[in-house]
DNA sequence: AATGGCGTTGCACACGTGTGCAGGTCCTCG
DNA sequence: CGAGGACCTGCACACGTGTGCAACGCCATT
């Protein structure tokens, strides 16, 4: 067999009209019962399936592609979204195209890859996305989902972490701990949610009577970034009893940063990271931190793009997903070394 | 503007035929230089893109769409792996469609997947996928490419793990430290590398005068499964002295184990993972372990992929990616605590 | 000036499918 | 027996693009 077979194939053999075989293979279209099943017998044996490609061509019924812009899979929680958005995506009858997009790429890249295979709708869950992405998304009219982006369209739906409570949260957490002078340790180019969280943190320390020691920011959030805060933090170990990491690979980077210079379990500060991540819970770290539940975050984005796709005029809407607190060691005094 | 514009607007608005057009927009096609730039002119001020699923009908033109078959994105260096394919595979002028599948999903869900979207080839990642994935893309046509899967068709590429020197440098790894007596800790259920890497790591004991006390295996060979494991270790503490896990996360669960159950830093046995994953590095770990290379082995799958479209009746290869040996704490003797 | 060649252009068909419309068949009811 | 309706089917067109073929114009060569 040299092509794969088409509908005028099963049709000849079947003895039917290509019509009948679109409908036989058409959710609720007028067949006789009869002939969908010899059509469906004569599919079968020439191995045929309908051209979902060429199906889209009609622009009643859209191409079920979905972008999925996507940087630094290398970060755990990231690959975990994008793996449920996947699944939850194919689940629906999407099929989600994975475009990498990193700092410093060509925006228009993205873009034409989208407008070329015109996609149903995209997710965009890459850090810091130009608004370029945003605009021309509007401009196109293709359905856009952000995740955890700073509003800037107001045709763009938006799912957004619960910063509000979040930064209180862990404010909160370290307030527990008998903490009073703390330090944050982030990143100097943050994210719109990590900027937002920290804001709305430094404020609840006022309110519970904290004082902020200072801020510790590198050019990097990842785990080697926090072994680099951890050292900042030894120089003003003293004045200090307790720390808000940006996210949990920083604050993974700063405990083996402490670990690094052997300063001895009891003698570490109170610790509250953010998203728990699987290796937050390890013994090793043990570490008290803000869950973000990607599950809920999945969902959250899958229903937000459904919707924007059924209702492309309406105005787009921010969904906010709570964050809950996780308390575990690195907030609860310790004797064993 | 209802609907995105198509060549007929262009050409209207340019004054050309449409087939001006879609020369216009075709790499090497004859079209005056000046006609040319008055197309893209009249393109651009429509916003016009190519639409590549209506360029994609032609059989001789390929749709580019690649299937990328994935389980267990939360295996960090799975997340890694795939972010590095669908980078190559942009790069190549592909667009990568995500395919989750799990154990016990329906094989031919997937298979229908890539059908109706005629992908132009598929790579698969997954853990044991079913005979049946490779059966089905040979008998359409489908170039395949298997990675760390045992060979079921003669016409899929596959890419594996030198699984025949990896199993012996984890043995060599352990010999150096001084081993006589090891554990090896695994799965019940592993996968195709995993299984020949231990039967080459338990003939390699031999060869170097070590002895094989015992086998740990459980359900599962992440974290959690290591922490099991370590607890079986104990019970038969005093007669091994080293011990080689399937893979980091088990490695790195083996030693959160040895911490929980309060075993001093200098009363580990040797410790040998393999992969090296970003937290084999980490300090609170500092794991010896195998290195397998995620850019050598997403461009020898990108490379297998272009070869098997480029030929397909051609006979199907095998790529063999060396690992290389990342030595670090858990296989020094140490003094502190 | 005639001829040949080359570069450019348009026509028409192909790719694989969905669907409105009209015609056909068959059953039911009056 | 005739009328009407419900159900099914095929024709023909549409979706947006690539490309073989032939025609056309222009230039250089003879």
């Amino acid at each position: 067999m040299s092509r794969s077979p088409r509908a005028s194939d099963v049709a000849a053999r079947a003895g039917v009209s290509r019509s009948a075989v679109s409908r036989a293979f058409t959710e609720g279209a007028s067949v006789a019962p009869d002939t969908r099943t010899r059509i469906m017998a004569a599919a079968e044996e020439l191995g045929y399936r309908v051209n979902y490609l060429a199906r889209s061509l009609k622009e009643a019924a859209p191409s079920k592609l979905v972008a999925l812009v996507v940087s630094d899979m290398d970060h755990s929680l990231r690959a975990r979204l994008v793996d449920l958005l996947a699944r939850r995506l194919v689940a629906r009858g999407f099929r989600p195209v994975l475009l990498p997009w990193s700092q410093g790429d060509d925006p228009h890249r993205v873009i034409d890859m989208m407008l070329n295979y015109n996609v149903s709708g995209a997710i965009v869950t890459s850090d810091t996305p130009p608004g370029e992405i945003s605009q021309q998304c509007a401009r196109f009219g293709v359905p856009l989902v952000l995740v955890n982006k700073a509003p800037v369209d107001a045709r763009a739906a938006r799912v957004v972490q619960d910063t509000a409570s979040a930064g209180r949260m862990a404010a909160e957490l370290l307030h527990e701990a008998g903490c009073r002078r703390v330090l944050y340790a982030g990143q100097t180019r943050a994210s719109f949610t990590i900027d937002d969280r920290r804001r709305v943190f430094c404020a609840a320390l006022d309110d519970l009577g904290m004082t902020l020691a200072g801020e510790v920011t590198g050019p990097s959030q990842n785990h080697a970034g926090g072994m680099v805060a951890a050292g900042r933090y030894l120089a003003a170990k003293d004045r200090v009893d307790g720390v808000h990491c940006a996210n949990d690979f920083l604050a993974l980077g700063f405990i083996d940063g402490l670990r690094h210079a052997g300063v001895p379990r009891r003698d570490w500060p109170a610790i509250v990271g953010c998203d728990d991540i699987a290796e937050a819970s390890w013994p090793a770290y043990d570490l008290t931190t803000l869950r973000q539940d990607p599950e809920l975050l999945s969902e959250a984005c899958i229903e937000a793009l459904a919707t924007r796709i059924a209702h492309p005029n309406s105005l787009a809407e921010t969904r906010t997903i709570s964050v809950a607190a996780v308390r575990r060691g690195t907030t609860r005094k310790t004797d064993i070394d």
